[in-house]
This record gives structure tokens, sequence and C-alpha cells, in this order.
DNA sequence: GCTAAATTCAGAC
DNA sequence: CTAACGGTCTGAATTTAGC
């Protein structure tokens, strides 16, 4: 097995200077939803020491004295960026899965070796194509090839391209043992520190650890991880992604809320976007978990923090009903008296539709009838924009005290009409 | 004491 | 001026519930 990993270097940061040059070399990050933590740092900022996910409130002063220009981050561009990214890729291989936002594992088992040259013909066609800089890292297992991607990334002596083959036994070894455990994938925090609590502290330590005692000391996934740094495949390339078990949206709200109104409306919003997905999916939902918190990072103020699973008497994919289910958990878990600082909904239990137990006393027609209601519902907002019809009860989007503060959103110059125009005016 | 279900944990990005 | 801290998803391990 030859796997290719391909991953794009700062993404969000990248994406933005795609449409803004100005921006290549000047210490920047973007922000994660609320302008609340740091989600991409460029190169600079990484040298300053940020680390990945801080507030950004804590990294305030060191941003003015060093200039470090913050992005609201613009979920929508980085979506479509990252669809011409991977259908760039798709021009190099049909065999490839997409792994996140930002990186794809290619399948190049069977290529004439020199896969060196290969990759570097990738680099350049991406960059060309679609302005974002790529590393690639080659190896014969996943953990591997994320490994040696990890050292196109860190070493520019590799110059973005590490195929791990292309060295012998030996250097192989010596370059493990100068990386720490915690670089391997699959190897967080915590078990970075059990890890080194019991003398493992490099790759190569990791290596060349008895499976057995690691699977008795910690689990399956590490014995597994331990094993594909030895070349031994345990994880498979899926090339068809498989449909989600559950689908989760959730949000902070821009300022804390206190009315079961306020909440009603962000679930129902959040509701008809999980529904959506879904129904893209082609599955149906069997039940729906509402849950509801304070803010956990002001201690002061009293804490509520609640969560309710509504089974669905069948399964179904209509918002309307789904709705009904949330709102209907929402009003048994609320509490008066809170400043609630976030709300979200999970479809749980889904199943691909139409595999449901026929319902002898089902309204044929009126389900018919709904099912047509919701193919609009998501044709109208495709063409006009999404957010253009929906439930009602979610409020006018800019009559909403709730939504999320993004106080440097830049133009979603790919794929907003609207925002374009404002660009030309 | 078993199995199934629910919950928690750890990780990725 | 102050206060300010993401969102989705998976799979295994662990705990709990039901018998």
């Amino acid at each position: 097995m030859r796997i290719a990993l391909v991953d794009v270097n700062n993404c969000y940061v990248s994406c933005e200077r795609v449409f803004n040059p100005s921006l290549e070399g000047k210490p920047m990050v973007v922000l994660s939803n609320n302008d609340g933590c740091v989600v991409a740092r460029s190169a600079e900022v990484k040298a300053l020491g940020v680390p990945m996910g801080e507030p950004w409130f804590k990294i305030r002063h060191l941003a003015r004295k060093h200039g470090i220009v913050a992005y609201s981050s613009n979920y929508a561009l980085y979506a479509d960026m990252s669809n011409r990214f991977m259908s760039v890729i798709s021009t190099f291989t049909p065999n490839f899965e997409i792994y996140s936002i930002d990186e794809c594992f290619l399948d190049l088992s069977g290529f004439p070796s020199g896969l060196t040259d290969y990759a570097q013909g990738i680099r350049k066609k991406v960059r060309q194509w679609v302005g974002l800089p790529v590393s690639i890292g080659i190896g014969s297992t996943k953990t591997l090839a994320k490994l040696a991607n990890h050292v196109a990334k860190k070493r520019p002596e590799w110059n973005g391209v590490c195929d791990l083959s292309t060295l012998s036994p030996f250097e192989q070894e010596k370059l493990f043992a100068e990386i720490g455990v915690g670089e391997v994938w699959g190897v967080g925090r915590r078990l970075r520190e059990s890890l080194n609590a019991l003398g493992i502290l490099t790759v190569k330590d990791l290596k060349h650890a008895d499976s057995g005692r690691i699977r008795k000391r910690f689990s399956v996934v590490l014995e597994r991880t331990v094993q594909e740094l030895n070349g031994v495949p345990c994880l498979v390339l899926e090339a068809i992604a498989p449909n989600k078990q559950q689908i989760m949206s959730s949000r902070s709200f821009g300022q804390p809320i206190h009315s079961l109104q306020q909440l009603e409306e962000s679930v129902t919003l959040y509701v008809a976007r999980a529904a959506k997905k879904l129904r893209s999916q082609g599955s149906v939902a069997g039940g729906i978990q509402v849950h509801i918190r304070t803010n956990p990072f002001k201690p002061e103020d009293p804490q509520y923090s609640q969560g309710m699973i509504v089974p669905l008497a069948e399964s179904t994919d209509d918002t309307l009903k789904l709705t009904r289910s949330a709102l209907f958990g929402l009003k048994r878990i609320f509490r008066p008296g809170y400043a609630y600082a976030k709300a979200g909904i999970m479809l749980v239990e889904i199943s691909p539709k139409g595999q449901e137990p026929v319902d002898l006393f089902a309204d044929v027609e009126t389900m018919q009838r709904r099912t047509n209601l919701m193919g609009v519902m998501d044709a109208i907002n495709h063409r006009y924009g999404k957010n253009t019809v929906g439930p009602g009860i979610c409020g006018i989007a800019e009559r909403r005290a709730w939504s999320m503060k993004r106080g440097n959103k830049m133009p979603a110059y790919t794929t907003d009409w609207n925002e374009l125009a404002i660009v030309r005016a």
C-alpha cells in the first residue's frame, strides 16, 4: 500500500489570503464563531507561540503588539474552497477519501515509484488552480502518511513533500526518534502523558512498544496505531463517505438570552439546518435531542445545563415534525431565571429513508404533500440563498438578539451574489 | 451475572 | 469602557438498567 495525505497549510488563513493577497506574510488568525477562539493561525502567529484554540481576548494584547490581523470565520467560503481543492485532487486518482475540510487520503498503490515528483505535481496544480498551499506525506499506512505529512510541514528541507519510502530503515528510525509521540495520529494530550510516564517518549518508542501490552494497558485503538506505525494497515481508505449516524446543530449565542421564546427561535433554526442535512443524505431520524446551557466560564452566575432525548413515534425527515418534538423537549427542560449561553439539537437513530416499517394508519396523501413541501423548501433555499424560506417561528434574522457576533467577516466572494454586489458597488 | 442501552471518554480537525 | 472561551462527529470503554 502507498497512501498519500494531502493537507492544506493553515487552511482558513490560506483561504482568506487567496482573496486578499496583501495578507501574505502578515501575522493573522481566523476566529471561531462568535469571534471566540483562534481556529487558524498563520506561520507568523505560530512563531509567536499562540496555541490553537486560544480564546481571542487572552491574546488581544499580543495581537496589538505585533499587529495580528483577526478574521471572523467564513465557513461558506472555506467549504467552497474545499470543494475546488477536492475536485483538483480527483483529477489525480479516483480512489481518494475526503477526511476533513482540508485534507484527503489518496490511494497510490500500484503507481510507479518516484512519487515525490508526482506529489510535487499535485502541489503545483492545487496552488495554480485553487490558490492554496498544501503539504503531502506518503507512507504505507494512513498513520504513516499522516506522520510523513507532519514531517513535510515542519521540515523545510523536504520542500512540502515527504515520502517515507525514500528513507532507508536506518534513516527512518533516526527520524522517528526525533519526533515526539504526541505527533502520532490518535495520540492526544492525555495519551501522550500516560505514554510518557511509561517511558514511551518518541514515535520510535511507540513503534517498538509491545502491542499486546499496549492493548492491555490502553485500547485496541492504540494497538492498531502501533501496527500501522510498523507498516501493517489497520485503517482502510473510505472512498465513499458513510452516512452520518448523528447530526448536530448547536451554537453559542452572541449574548445571553433569558426567555423561552428566544430559545424556541434558536432551536427552530437549528432543527431546520440539521433536517436539511438529514434529507440531503436521504435519511430519517428516530429521535431528537435538545440541550441548553448557561455559560460555564462565568461560574459566578447560577449554572444550569440540561438536555433530553425526545423519541419520535416514527422516524421522519420532516422539519416541522422534528421541530415540534424539539420544542416539546425544550419546554420540558427550560427553567426560567437563567442566562442561557448556548442551545443545540442532535438528530439520533438515523436510518436510510424508505426502510421504515409501513404504518397502516398513516395518511398517505398528507405524507406525500409534506415530502413535496420539504423538497420545494430545500430547492428555494438553494436557488435564492439559505434561510429564504423556513418555519416562521425562528424569527427574522435581523431582529434576532441572539445571533452570533462576527466582527470582522469578509465578503463571501465565491458563494453569495449579494455580497459580491457589495464589493462591486 | 448477563446483555443491551446509555453515558462518558478521547481524539480529530 | 468592559467583557469576552467552537462545533461536529466517531468509536470504544465504561457504567447503568433490566432481567
